[in-house]
RNA sequence: GGGCUCGUGGUCUAGUGGUUAUGACGGGUGUCUCACACACACCAGGUCGCCGGUUCGAAUCCGGCCGAGCCCA
């Protein structure tokens, strides 16, 4: 027999002890097959190699736990792969300022030394890593770990890249890119936090090159980047701006130099900004780029700020030269404010580009870089949208996702950092024959050259994550995990990640595999700060997942993530708030089953199908396997519809309002053995059938607790971990239809004992006359009348047929089910005529509604004669309730 | 500037044409009632952002406005 549980819950007491029980036993080792089939798959989105977990982690993973742990209970061949992402730049920062706040300088470090300082880092990071999941308690396959940069990964992502430069979607371009000139990179967009800053617009005057306009001393511009002025080309207006139609055809001089610009008409001007005249700098700004390629007369690009931001090259006057971006911007106001060229300047909020990574702005640069063209691959990804193949949970995701894949922009990736999948292209200086192989070539297959070059960038980080959800399973090889597990079931992930991650995922899969690589995509929402912040690693504002398990254990965080789950869109959430509803959920749980294991005969045996009851048996015991069977019902469809909440929700009002509540606080009597052992017995049986299904039904959720609580209830198997997930029997309506009103009736007595401070300990005798069909039925089951006087903590209860008289000397109410007496200990002490107005008032104000509606007569005329019905009942029983009430009320004044 | 989303008691939230609008936290009152004070019972608290429209009937559908947030420029 197992021992008595311990009066106070303590997840410290066996949460380990179960992680590694189940560890041992490979619980979570996803079986070998060979062949396709029913399988569930899911694939850990890979946490960055840069740190620690944060609570988005914890949020999606508790997520994929809780339906791989369903799915593995349903029997089904269940896997959860995990591992890491190598992530490249974001990764290279961090050891870099790792290595610096250690006085390790790694200004010449090169790709082979920094290779070196990651593996160290790489390996302390992933112990810490798998030591947060494990905390979790997640049911990961650890055996099928992956991290992206191991050999097997690195050869998938090298046949992605050669595969796509063969078909000719791979390109090398000059473009405008985001350059972070700190660490000197191209970044692709979604790196680019755009952020609101308070600068200055300067009014700059350019004069007259070739005569003024009449009246006109010059043309002045505004700009916020006056240091960025010698790389003009020209000057751009609008050409529906009156204001400067006289300087079409004319041209201007270049502040601080001698050269000349030409004054240009642009459509993409806005007029209504400063003085509606652009100075067009097309090496340095996307826009102004854009304008001088609609105009072939003008240079096309003319840079004068190197990969560091700093002003140099043949166009900068020598005074500038090799001065910093900020230091350039003060020198040169300075210049043109001594030249007279500075009109005015007037402060001038606007967003700018800051790096993800180096946190400083963002410099547009014109750069040699590879580029995939995705943009062919949009329509496909669209159309299985479209046709319902691949579901977005919420749906309401759709439109974002269509509105990103319609468009699109070609995606580049490659990056000028030294760790990372190395861009496998080389060239040979020989012959010029360029090609991207899968294998380095020892010489140059055309000419037979050897000091073949290879490409010095590497590839973006997202460039090897958009083939996750295959390359883990082996690809591009066939192997037998790839044949029995993919595609993937489900995938999990943070709805700010659908572009960069999810689309690229569908568009990869469909290029390389010619399917989806998942049918579902489940996006979770973004946990907030008390300030509405998202949390973030970035921001410093999430705490360490590990001290919210330590401080609540891991059960009580992972249902405080899942219930009530944070909504995307503002709402705040507290993560210790939520952790203590999970602790005070699971604490309840836990009573729950240490009072009914101190009930249970020595011999039950474990449950095995729903006990029989009969129209016989205690109306609670059918009452709660009705609703155990609800909540099968309520918690498989949830799961089913990736609905986590609404089934965390159910487990959580059945258990503690239903389980608790009601069957276990009105089963005392007959638990407790007073009432005979037969009694006992059945409602052990009914108790532990209910409790032992809950607890499978609750395990996704809270695995350790659960496992625990199994272990000391009679029950079947070595696992729960491995137990079979209930099946939901058949609801009794009849039942349901007594307890209801059941409940009503002590509810009923309840309210009136506190609408007139009785004090707790006074069992007064109540009387009650049922104003219903099920009521009358109800009073009939005279066996039942134990569970109300317990519930109701009165001393008897006497029901009263139409024509009994009331009690004498009693407080008393009128409820929709119906009149309560409860007796009234001394006539000094109080009276109930303060809750019969307040109930007649409210039913006298519902009334009037009622009667309102139904006199309107387009209302008799055109609702569903239901409704009409339906009304008239209701102003039926409010007439009636209401003329108990004024007669109580009557009778209570005396 | 374009796109998307969301406004429900103090806070968070359920609710896709018909009830007396759900629940949680917080608040109040009373209770250490033989599982649980991490609890139990009861109570108070909302003109469902605003204005129009559709409808017999709107938190729910439509339009406009106001406010918040996210994404892309």
């Amino acid at each position: 027999m197992v021992e008595p549980l311990p009066p106070r819950l303590d997840p410290k007491a066996y949460e380990r002890r179960w992680q590694e029980a189940w560890d041992r036993a490979r619980l979570f080792q996803a079986p070998l097959r060979t062949a396709p089939g029913e399988h569930f798959t899911v694939v850990l989105p890979p946490p960055n190699l840069t740190g620690v977990l944060t609570l988005g982690h914890s949020l999606g993973g508790t997520c994929m736990d809780v339906l791989v742990r369903y799915h593995r209970m349903l029997g089904k061949p269940t896997l959860w792969l995990p591992g890491v992402d190598h992530a490249g730049l974001a990764t290279q920062m961090a050891v870099r300022r790792h290595l610096e706040s250690q006085g390790v300088s790694v200004a010449n470090y090169g790709p082979e030394d920094w290779q070196r300082a990651v593996e160290g880092w790489r390996v302390e990071k992933e112990q810490h890593i798998r030591r947060q999941l494990v905390a979790h308690g997640f049911s990961l396959d650890y055996s099928r770990y992956v991290y992206t940069m191991d050999p097997r990964y690195s050869r998938a992502v090298r046949h992605a890249f050669v595969t796509l430069y063969r078909e000719g979607r791979i390109y090398r371009a000059e473009r405008m890119v985001n350059w972070d000139p700190v660490a000197q990179t191209a970044l692709s967009d979604l790196e680019v936090i755009p952020t609101e800053v308070r600068g200055t617009l300067y009014y700059l005057r350019y004069p007259a090159a070739d005569g003024a306009p009449e009246g006109k001393e010059g043309l002045v511009v505004a700009t916020t980047r006056p240091e960025t002025l010698f790389g003009d080309v020209a000057v751009a207006v609008n050409p529906k701006d009156e204001r400067h139609r006289a300087w079409v055809g004319r041209s201007v001089h270049l502040p601080l130099t001698d050269r000349v610009l030409p004054v240009v008409l642009d459509e993409a001007v806005d007029a209504s900004f400063g003085n509606g005249a652009l100075k067009v700098t097309p090496s340095h700004d996307p826009a102004d780029l854009a304008i001088a390629q609609r105009h072939p007369e003008l240079p096309p690009r003319r840079d004068v700020l190197d990969e560091r931001a700093r002003l140099t090259g043949p166009f900068v006057p020598a005074p500038f030269q090799g001065l910093s971006r900020e230091e350039a911007r003060i020198r040169t106001v300075e210049a043109l404010r001594g030249g007279g060229y500075l009109v005015r300047e007037e402060p001038h909020d606007h967003r700018v580009g800051f790096s993800e990574r180096s946190e400083v702005p963002v410099e547009p640069r014109l750069s040699l870089q590879w580029f995939v063209d995705v943009r062919p691959m949009a329509g496909p990804a669209l159309e299985a949208e479209e046709k319902g193949e691949l579901t977005l949970v919420p749906e309401r995701w759709r439109k974002t996702y269509r509105h990103f894949l319609s468009n699109l922009e070609p995606w580049c990736i490659s990056r000028q950092v030294a760790w990372g999948h190395p861009i496998p292209v080389h060239t040979c200086p020989t012959c010029g024959w360029v090609d991207a192989c899968e294998e380095d070539p020892p010489a140059c297959p055309k000419c037979g050259g050897g000091a073949l070059y290879r490409d010095p960038d590497v590839l973006d980080t997202w460039f090897s994550s958009w083939l996750w959800p295959f390359a883990t399973l082996g690809w591009p090889e066939e192997t037998p995990d790839r044949t029995a597990y993919f595609p993937v079931s489900v995938l999990v992930t943070g709805s700010d990640i659908l572009f960069f991650w999810v689309a690229r995922m569908v568009m990869g899969a469909q290029i390389f595999l010619g399917e989806l690589p998942f049918p579902r995509v489940c996006l979770t929402g973004i946990l907030r700060d008390a300030e509405g912040r998202k949390l973030s690693k970035h921001l410093g504002n999430s705490p360490d997942p590990l001290e919210l398990i330590e401080a609540w254990g891991a059960d009580a965080f992972r249902f405080g993530l899942v219930f009530p789950l944070p909504t995307d869109e503002g709402g705040t959430w507290d993560p210790q708030k939520a952790s203590e509803g999970g602790r005070n959920f699971l604490t309840k749980v836990w009573n729950l089953v240490r009072m009914l294991q101190g009930s249970l005969p020595a011999d039950l045996p474990p449950p095995g199908g729903a006990p029989d009851l009969g129209e016989a048996s205690p109306l609670l015991d059918r009452w709660v396997l009705s609703r155990y069977s609800a909540t099968v019902r309520e918690v498989r469809e949830s799961l089913e519809a990736l609905e986590i909440t609404r089934a965390a929700a159910s487990l959580h009002h059945f258990l503690w309002h239903e389980v608790a509540d009601w069957w276990l606080e009105g089963s005392k009597g007959r638990l407790s053995g007073k009432e005979g052992e037969t009694s006992r017995r059945r409602a052990a049986e009914a108790g532990l059938h209910v409790m032992e299904g809950s607890l499978r039904l609750l395990h996704p959720f809270a695995p350790h607790l659960t496992e625990e609580l199994w272990h000391a209830l009679p029950h079947a198997g070595e696992f729960l971990a491995a137990a079979p997930f209930p099946s939901a029997g058949p609801p009794d309506p009849g039942a349901e239809e007594l307890a209801r009103e059941l409940r009503a009736w002590v509810e009923g007595l309840r309210t009136l004992r506190g609408e007139v401070h009785l004090p707790a300990e006074s069992r007064p005798p109540a009387a009650l006359r049922p104003r219903t069909a099920a009521g009358r039925s109800l009073a009939q089951l005279a066996g039942e009348h134990g569970v109300i006087v317990r519930l109701a903590r009165i001393s008897s209860l006497k029901v009263l047929s139409e024509t009994d008289a009331p009690p004498e000397q009693s407080f008393s109410l009128v409820t929709p089910e119906a009149e309560i007496y409860l007796g009234r200990p001394g006539r000094s002490e109080g009276s109930s005529e303060e809750a019969l107005r307040k109930e007649r008032d409210r039913v006298r104000e519902w009334l009037a509604r009622a009667e309102a509606r139904i006199s309107d007569p387009t209302f008799r005329d055109r609702a569903p004669p239901a409704v009409v019905a339906e009304t008239e009942g209701k102003i039926r029983e409010l007439a009636e309730r209401l003329r108990l009430l004024e007669g109580h009320l009557g009778k209570d004044r005396d």
